[in-house]
DNA sequence: CCTTGAATCCATCAATGGATCGAGGATGGG
DNA sequence: CCCATCCTCGATCCATTGATGGATTCAAGG
């Protein structure tokens, strides 16, 4: 009946997901999970040995992360697929990693029906994305991108920094700060610095984990 | 050799990683899974059909917290134990578990050994915190609790509002909603209201979910 | 009963933050 | 070459914020 399995490749840091995982995928009939990764470098590595025809990947990987792992890969092997699967679903983090290549973007917590449609459709060539992340992405296209500057200025911010620590560590005047303060909160739709530190957290922008203790 | 084996109740909503807590726990020796749950309502209800000796629970669950659902438990059935297992590790979010009553807090990503381990001890009577855990759980202790009008205010200044929208909103004068401010910022180590934002949101006082769209 | 701590209020002041101008230099694509 | 964009800087002005100090009420606990 089924001609030949589509051969998997499952990235994923937490052991008990991974474990899920495979066991979920091992009992369909048409699949075969090929090789298992626990951070970025032993993703490319799998890669590499098994060419498998879909690669499921976590974003948030020890040693390199998955959008990192997805743009090499596809320098190399430009028709790889990717389904992204993870907890989390700030704009920013769907953007990049559909921007990267990714053809599929799933939240941990959906159903393995849902799982093994996707990686059907994937296979198949189509891409999916589920509607409410669709609708994060809808939001995201409607808000400027900020600029690398900005960008600098709003991870201070969010560090807790005051226009003049800014200024400083970025060795500009204070009133280049204010400027970029100032464009920034307009791009990001808020009107003051705490709401854009919310803002950047929520959206992914700034990852949770740069927040802890970084010397004054 | 086994005597008898230890009946185990898993409660998580996100349907892969059941999966691969059933697949974990199933071919060890001496475990026995007796019963899922994806929510807190449905949880309670296997606790009462089941009564598993040990609970693995995860903290963000639909319906009903995890937090809320130890403490049901506890008031009915004092004996019962519980193992977290969360990804999150916000010093709020481990103090409550275990204020609760959980014997043993564990992040998502340890090895299985790790796991077995720390139930054969929780079911032992034992208890068991990682290391890391147990730091943070020190560096809370340093710090002194918020009044509840205090946390009122640092949800309202996580959620970008300026003080006087605050003395509006909770029906004091400005003057008050700074007097709280000042000494809330103190009691978090802080300078100002954003890195009073950030520590709210690292440390798991005010949840990230909380902070999608409210309406002005 | 007296102390303590929470919550409320008030006033004042200096520092910070944000809005709004304008404007020069660098860079890169068309 | 020209235009757009970004980065830079400065000046002014007003609003907000945070620090400080002092005062009242009330409830809980020793």
């Amino acid at each position: 009946m089924t001609k030949e399995s589509i051969r998997v490749l499952i990235v994923e840091d937490h052991h008990v997901v991974r474990q899920g995982l495979v066991a979920l995928l091992n009992v369909v009939d048409g699949l075969e999970v090929v090789g298992e990764a626990a951070d970025g470098v032993e993703a490319i590595a799998q890669f590499r040995k098994h060419q498998p025809a879909i690669t499921l990947i976590d974003l948030r990987l020890p040693r390199l992360s998955g959008v990192e792992v997805i743009e090499r890969i596809r320098t190399e092997t430009p028709q790889a697929r990717f389904i992204v699967l993870t907890t989390y679903d700030g704009d920013e983090d769907i953007y990049r990693a559909l921007q990267a290549g990714a053809r599929a973007y799933l939240l941990k917590g959906m159903t393995s029906e849902e799982l093994i449609t996707t990686i059907r459709a994937v296979h198949a060539g189509r891409s999916y994305i589920p509607p409410a992340i669709a609708e994060k992405l809808a939001e995201r296209m409607g808000t400027e991108e900020l600029t690398p500057r900005e960008f600098d200025v709003l991870e201070q911010i969010v560090h807790g920094k005051s226009n003049k620590d800014i200024a400083v560590e970025l060795e500009i005047s204070e009133a280049t700060v204010k400027t970029h303060v100032n464009s920034l909160l307009s791009k990001l739709g808020v009107t003051d610095r705490t709401q854009a530190t919310t803002a950047a957290i929520q959206r992914g922008i700034v990852p949770l984990e740069s927040l802890r203790k970084t010397k004054p």
